[in-house]
RNA sequence: GCGGAAAUAGCUCAAUUGGCAGAGCGACGCUCUCAUAAGGCGUAGGUCCUGAGUUCGAUUCUCAGUUUCCGCACCA
């Protein structure tokens, strides 16, 4: 599989513009990115890293109607965030664009134009019904109208929820837009479907047959299953405002969809890139021998290992990736981290909390990296290793050789002289590092190879403990300038092979002992530090993290938590009602005499309740929260006089009131006495 | 419900084409003192998720199941 490439092309996942970056981010695809794209450079490779902001889509409009502000102001409020963040961080993009930047919207306007030229799209226009006083069409669901089967008042657009048929919009009678309330006009919409399944062959070929053993096992497996159950067309417009303009005469209000005009994102970015350099960017998409890698989170292994290379290969001009990485989830505090939630660190965050220590992030992330599996992010392990390994393994080994080194030669690298055996071996073994670390880094192993390179700093400390220079030098000095000349080449090697992960750690290192410049491989040498040269002034590269420092992080997290318990905002009042209006509503206390759930759904359970009235069937969306043998006996409140539902072949008959916290999670609304069945609740 | 991935030491992870299960961190003990009380050496810790099957032998292969995460379906 070991094509001769001459350049690489790497992509790392679009964070969506409507909030900062977190851990999660960093974890799964940013830092495992940066260290690939800082390795193929100390490779002296040509690499292109690119990253952007993914700025378009429904949820940045609504964002933006809540706050009252421009969609255009939401994006850029993170983009220019983010992308301070990224680079504050090292994040080595070479370029960090947007989608909303002009190159973008021309370079997406144009490889949709393409594949419309070219016959690639099935075109399908149907009547649709749209909503004069929103300007927009409406999805089927957001139509309501009567039944033509059973008379139902309120069946929705795609299906009579009374009767169980599968409707279509324009078979309601009397329908309504469920925005506005207002009478729709129907109106001719075209939107355009990329066949994926015309591609399933070459796909089956291409990735099931030629990447068996390459790829992921993870992402492997999430191809195989998409392809073996039959690929569908998939639409890749929609009526919209907000996105790239479908470049066709008459699509007036209709824009890409964004999961078409993001990944396009990474090709207008090297054009954008190209522009500010001056350098082509074709060969970087086009060229046989670029290696094109995506990398990203395993919630986008469909797109970037189906959609996009099917929508590359329909344009025609383009490269497939070689490789895409997917890495699984890192959770906080054993939480799953959610921006609605505010359960995560946040990058800009720990970057002001503290300042210069990227690496002992980035260190974390990447020894923790969930490669395999998900992962957990802990504060305690966070100062665990930075105390226990970065600083106590990496740092002391540097410091010791360096203080060391001053106090005996001033700070001049010594002759080496004779080697003794233990010398020669060290510095054997020493030159193998290079390459153990090269191989895991290439199979996107990141976490081994960082974990050899802490292993080099160990066979520094061993080598040092066994050769005791300090004892030596009362009686041995030309034995101490071996030792301390060997321990001067595991640290400059230290300072080269720590590049890609710890930048500014390695960066403060080379300054240290005045060596910059060398290239990966140089690494391994023996000699890469002079006899004579002369060293600066040693300083501490990793400070100690004190138990203060975490403590009032994981404060933070916990104040969090009560936030999301106590004072969640509740949603502002609806519209006034009539009393009448309440009137009309029967709600009584009833008893569930029976619970199953209903086969083949996750959420819903089929109860059997005593209304007092009678017992009735009824079908609710419990399932996540109640085991059925636990509510069997418990009192509710049941609306009873609420149209018959059927659900899932099932009719439902009334509602049980349900309480609903921030997160979706339901509980009862229960009389706090043992009340009658059928005791009217007003 | 369908599909994918995962489950191994207190924690984070390895390994095995089927043959006594390994590392780092943590714990405990010993020890050097150049070094940010850091380093080095050692000890304890595992029914390799559960159950059945194939086999001389299963953590590894097969089947069934459990739990977690992701996608799809379904659902507010």
């Amino acid at each position: 599989m070991s094509k001769n490439f001459k350049r690489t092309t790497i992509t790392s996942a679009l964070p969506y513009a409507n909030g900062p970056i977190h851990i999660g981010h960093l974890a799964g695809v940013y830092v495992p990115a940066d260290i690939y794209a800082r390795y193929l450079r100390m490779r002296g490779e040509d690499v292109l890293f690119i990253g952007g902001s993914d700025e378009h889509g429904v949820p940045i409009t609504i964002k933006a109607r809540k706050e009252g502000i421009t969609p255009q102001q939401v994006v850029d409020r993170y983009h220019y965030q983010i992308k301070e963040s990224f680079e504050t961080f090292g994040i080595s993009f070479d370029i960090y664009s947007r989608t909303s930047a002009p190159i973008h919207h021309e370079t997406a306007s144009d490889f949709f134009k393409k594949l419309f030229e070219t016959g690639k799209f099935i075109e399908n226009t149907s009547q649709q019904y749209y909503d004069e006083d929103n300007n927009q069409f409406l999805a089927d669901r957001y139509i309501t109208g009567t039944c033509p089967h059973c008379g139902f008042e309120r069946a929705y657009g795609d299906q009579c929820e009374n009767c169980g048929t599968s409707l279509s919009p324009l078979e309601l009678i009397n329908p309504k837009s469920a925005l506005s309330g207002n009478v729709p006009v129907l109106k001719d919409t075209t939107h355009w479907y990329l066949p994926l399944e015309d591609y399933e062959p070459w796909l089956t070929k291409w990735i099931l047959e030629g990447h068996k053993d390459d790829w992921k096992a993870n992402v492997y497996g999430q191809v195989k299953s998409w392809i073996d159950q039959g690929l569908k067309p998939r639409a890749v417009t929609r009526d919209l405002d907000w996105g790239v303009k479908v470049p066709i005469e008459g699509a007036d209000g209709k824009v890409l969809y964004v999961w078409f005009d993001a990944p396009i994102g990474y090709i207008s970015a090297t054009k954008d890139w190209s522009a500010k350099t001056g350098k082509d960017w074709e060969p970087y998409w086009k060229s046989a021998d670029t290696k094109l890698v995506h990398f990203i989170g395993k919630d986008n292994i469909v797109f970037h290992c189906i959609i996009f290379p099917v929508m590359l290969k329909a344009e025609g001009s383009y490269i497939l990736p070689e490789n895409v990485p997917a890495n699984e989830f890192l959770n906080l505090e054993n939480d799953k981290i959610s921006t609605s939630r505010n359960w995560a660190v946040w990058l800009h965050e720990y970057l002001e909390d503290f300042p210069g220590k990227q690496d002992v992030l980035r260190y974390v992330l990447t020894a923790n990296a969930p490669e395999t599996k998900d992962n957990d992010f802990t504060w305690k392990d966070f100062q665990a290793r930075n105390n226990n390994e970065l600083l106590a393994i990496y740092g002391n080994f540097v410091n010791r050789t360096l203080v060391l080194t001053q106090k005996y030669f001033n700070s001049q690298v010594p002759e080496r002289g004779e080697l003794d055996e233990i010398s020669k071996t060290a510095l054997e073994e020493m030159a193998r590092y290079p390459e153990i670390i090269s191989a895991a880094i290439e199979r996107y192993r990141f976490r081994e190879a960082l974990s050899e390179l802490m292993n080099l700093a160990r066979l520094g400390n061993k080598y040092l403990t066994e050769m005791e220079p300090w004892k030596l030098i009362k009686t041995d000095e030309e034995k101490v300038k071996v030792i301390l000349n060997v321990s001067l080449q595991i640290v400059a090697n230290l300072s080269v092979l720590s590049e890609p992960f710890l930048p500014f750690s390695a960066k403060k290192l080379q300054e240290m002992i005045d060596l910059t410049g060398l290239l990966w491989k140089d690494a391994g040498g023996d000699n890469l530090l002079k006899p004579g040269h002369q060293l600066q002034q040693p300083d501490f590269l990793f400070a100690r993290i004190e138990d203060e420092e975490v403590e009032k992080q994981v404060q933070k997290l916990l104040d969090t938590k009560k936030e999301n318990q106590n004072a969640a905002p509740a949603k502002p009042a609806k519209e006034p009602i009539e009393f009448e209006d309440l009137m009309k509503m029967d709600i009584r206390t009833g008893t569930i005499l029976e619970a199953e759930k209903v086969p083949k759904t996750k959420k819903l359970l089929k109860l059997k309740i005593d209304t007092g009235i009678d017992q009735r069937t009824v079908v609710s969306g419990i399932a996540e929260f109640y085991e059925p043998e636990d509510i069997i006996g418990h009192k509710v409140s049941i609306l009873v006089n609420l149209a018959p539902r059927k659900l899932k072949g099932i009719d439902s008959q009334g509602m049980i009131l349900m309480a609903e916290d921030k997160d979706g999670k339901l509980c009862f609304v229960s009389p706090t006495e043992d009340f009658n069945n059928g005791s009217e609740i007003k």
